[in-house]
This record gives structure tokens, sequence and C-alpha cells, in this order.
DNA sequence: GCGCCGTATATTGTATCCATAGAATGTGCC
DNA sequence: GGCACATTCTATGGATACAATATACGGCGC
């Protein structure tokens, strides 16, 4: 789906900077860099081999995308998210998203209907195991964008995108932690059902729903995780997923 | 009001970077870099008299924001809006704005109105020496911006601000070709009254509907331009500021 | 124990050099 | 004369080395 590299012609191979960012981006959407964790130019260069020049300017793109922070003469590091930024990241993607759909139902295809259906299939197989939860939240957007991209509203996209982005490491842990898979997955099928039917306003009020809800229990989840992780240390040393 | 030198404490002092971005930044949106303008690294560095490496790194900020688009060994040139672009970027504002003021005015405070307030009159004084068009557009966003500060939402305002520095070139056409200025400015004093008034669905829908007006008029400016731009250059070459 | 100072580390910025992609230019051929 | 192709030129993309600076850390004296 977002293999663009298919076509064999058009081939602007990306500049090394894009490659860097984009590498980066993935391994914080996916948790593979954690919360807090700091960026070292010199550590990022060696991993891709390459000098620091593209590594930094991958830094600023990153930083301006909102994905990481750089503080001035202290390099960047992944910000970690209050539940108030998550549940604004949330209402955000409540507001847009739906708005997106309204514009795009009237002009999806059949092809796109399988495509979306292609993805919740490989949702329901990646339920079962647990292991790939990072390839959950990329299902997550793929089926989302697929619904949304008939809109024709390449600014809207963009930021729905980055929001997306940003928030997507929490989506996973709700998807995770809540068992909200099943739900998930289940209000997916509804709302590509009724955008089948270009039933505009029932697809677009559902999938406010849909996002509302998620960010409501996420939000919860996250207080709850703050507020134990703030008691004093107990014993008890919980198998903590704090570094996922 | 951006001179936060002043103050004696906190001074983080940006880095080159910042400070190249925010300078071409201001450049672009007062329209002194015309659409279509390339960005020559090396004029760049030239003109603030630092090396390449922060410039670089500046322009990959500005494409992330989207305020520029670089091109794979072609350099960053300033993209030109289409109308549909433009109107986008309208409707974006016109769902995110009136959502934030209902979310601020229970906030705000005398201070804040007195300083709307004060914003409003330097607007009628700008509107009498025409030369100063470029202000406008600064004083049009401080104005829209101290209604929202209260809502204290991060990243919505982000987004905000990035899509009217994308749009305020035009916001600034929109207010000369159309003498626009003057219903913008009646209909900035209703809406600083509705929130004085603390009446929060009357204002956010008088601005909506005051942002979608001038994004429609807007459009038909720029659709006009348009056409008559496709027309064989007849002989006036107006007193025109496109340089500015 | 507390504060001060020096060192180590990482970022920030400069200068220089090289490779290469695009564009402009020039040349030759039909 | 116009078009195809080769050459040249310019600006970007990237590497490397080096200087400057700010932060963090550790030890030292009081």
């Amino acid at each position: 789906m977002a293999t663009e590299l298919s076509s064999s012609l058009a081939i602007p191979r990306q500049s090394l900077t894009c490659a860097v960012a984009e590498k980066l981006r993935e391994q914080i959407i996916r948790g593979e860099i954690p919360e807090g964790a700091q960026l070292r130019q010199d550590a990022i260069a060696n991993q891709f081999q390459v000098s620091r020049i593209p590594v930094r300017e991958a830094l600023r793109q990153l930083d301006a995308e909102g994905l990481i922070t750089i503080v001035p003469n202290r390099g960047a590091v992944v910000p970690a998210l209050s539940p108030q930024d998550v549940e604004e990241l949330f209402t955000i993607r409540a507001l847009l998203e739906p708005e997106v759909l309204k514009l795009s139902i009237p002009e999806l295809t059949e092809e796109d209907f399988e495509n979306a259906e292609s993805i919740l299939r490989n949702y329901v197989n990646e339920l079962r195991r647990e292991q790939h939860v990072s390839a959950w939240g990329r299902l997550n957007w793929d089926f989302h964008s697929i619904l949304y991209c008939r809109a024709n509203r390449p600014h809207m996209m963009s930021i729905i995108r980055n929001v997306n982005a940003k928030g997507e490491r929490y989506t996973r842990l709700q998807l995770y932690l809540t068992h909200g898979m099943k739900r998930a997955n289940r209000e997916h099928h509804e709302i590509l059902e009724l955008c089948r039917k270009r039933e505009v306003s029932g697809a677009c009020e559902l999938l406010r729903e849909h996002i509302l809800y998620a960010g409501q229990s996420l939000k919860e989840v996250l207080q709850q995780r703050r507020t134990t992780a703030a008691a004093p240390p107990r014993s008890r040393n919980r198998n903590n997923s704090a570094s996922v």
C-alpha cells in the first residue's frame, strides 16, 4: 500500500536525510526508542553508517514534526506525553478525521473497499500473535488512511498523519492493555460497512465515537499507570512493560 | 512584541538554525520571498553570515512545516498554492479555531480582552497607511491567537499557527485586494464583544463564518487572478506589489 | 554535607573537499 | 534550420576535520 517504489519509473532516490528521518520516525513510533530516550548524533550516525550531517538534518525535521524535542545544547529526546497531551491528540483526530471521511466516502471505489478489507483480515491474523504489537499500529493507520484517501485533501491528510504518528505509541498501548483490539476490529468492520452503503453521517459519527472511545480509555490507562508509578516503590516489581 | 530578549532571565539563546529558520519563515510569510522563488543555500548563508549547515537544517525544518518544498538535488522553493489548497487551509482553520475558541472563552481574562482591543486599535491605525500591508497579517494572527491562548491546547495551537503561516501570504492578499480589512475589523470587534459576554456558541459561529468568508472570497480572487494571469499580458503594469 | 572548580562529553558551528544530478550550453548530424 | 547528443557548469548532498561552547559529572576543599 505504501510501497510506491513499485512503479519502476520515477525513482527520485530520496536523500540520506529523508531515509534517516524515516527510519528514526519508525523506530520512535514502534516504541523501539522509548520515551525520554536521548538521541545521540554519533550513535545514530554510526548505526546507519552515515556522517552526522544527514542525522542532524533528520533530527531537525522530526523536531518540526513534533516527534522529538530538541533542547538547545542538550540534544534531542523523545518526549513523554501527558494524559492531557494524549487526550488532545485524540480530540484533534476526532475533529479532523470524520470531516475527511465525509468528503471521501462518495469517491471511494470498490478497490478501496477490498484493500480495506484485506487490511482487516491481516488485523485479525496479527491479533492472534501478540508478539507483533508494533504491526497493529501500522495496520490501524493503513485502514484509516485508505478510507480517507479519496477526499483529496493533502494538507488535512498531512496533519492527520502527523497527529497519528505522535499518538501511535499510545494507540498500541491502548490496543494492548485494554484488550481494545477486538472492539477496534468490530468498529472497523462496522465503519467499513457504513462506507460501503455510503451512509455518510452514520459512518462519520461512528468513526468519531471510535476515536474518542480509544482516546478516553487510553487516557484512563495512562492516568492509572501514572499514579501507580508515582506510588512508593512497593516491593512489587511487576512485570512492567515500561520499556515497551 | 516578539522581543523576548528583554527579559533578563530564561535566555536559552536559540541556535543559529532556529534563528535562520525564523528569519526565513518571516520573509516567506511576508511575501518578501515570492512564490516559486528558489532558496539558494549559499545565498542565504551569505545573507546571514553563517555557514551552510545551519541553513540546510533550517530549510529541512521549514520543509517539515510545509512552508517550503525541497526537491531532491534541486533545492528548496516556495510553493505556489492553488485555489484548492487555499480553500483547504481555510477549511481547516474553520474547523479547528472555533473549537479552540470554545474552550478558551470561559478562561479569558480582562487582561486578554484589553490586549485584544489594543491590537484592534493598531489594526485601525495600520488600515490608514496601506504601505504596511505585511503588518496586517501579523496583527490578524496576534488577535486570533490571544483569543485562543486560554484553551491550553498546545498541539492544536501548533497546528493552527502552522496553517495560518502557510496561508498568511494569501490572507494579506485578501485583505488588500478585496478591501476586506473593514469587514474583518468589524467582525473582529463583534467576535471580541461576544467573547466578553461569554456567549460561546455565538462567538464560535461568527468566527467560523469569519474564516470561511475570508477563504471563499480569497479563493475567488485567486481564480480570477489566475485566469487574468493566463490571459495575454496587457499593458497594465499596475503599482504591483508582486515583489513585496 | 555543601558549594565550587575542572574535566569529559555532546552539541553547535565552521571550513574544506568531493561526488553527482540537472540544467545550460555547444556541437554535429540529418 | 531543427533536433539529438555530448560537454560543461552550477548547486546540492554528503564526508571529514576541527574549533567553540554548554552541560553533566566527579572531586576537592571548606
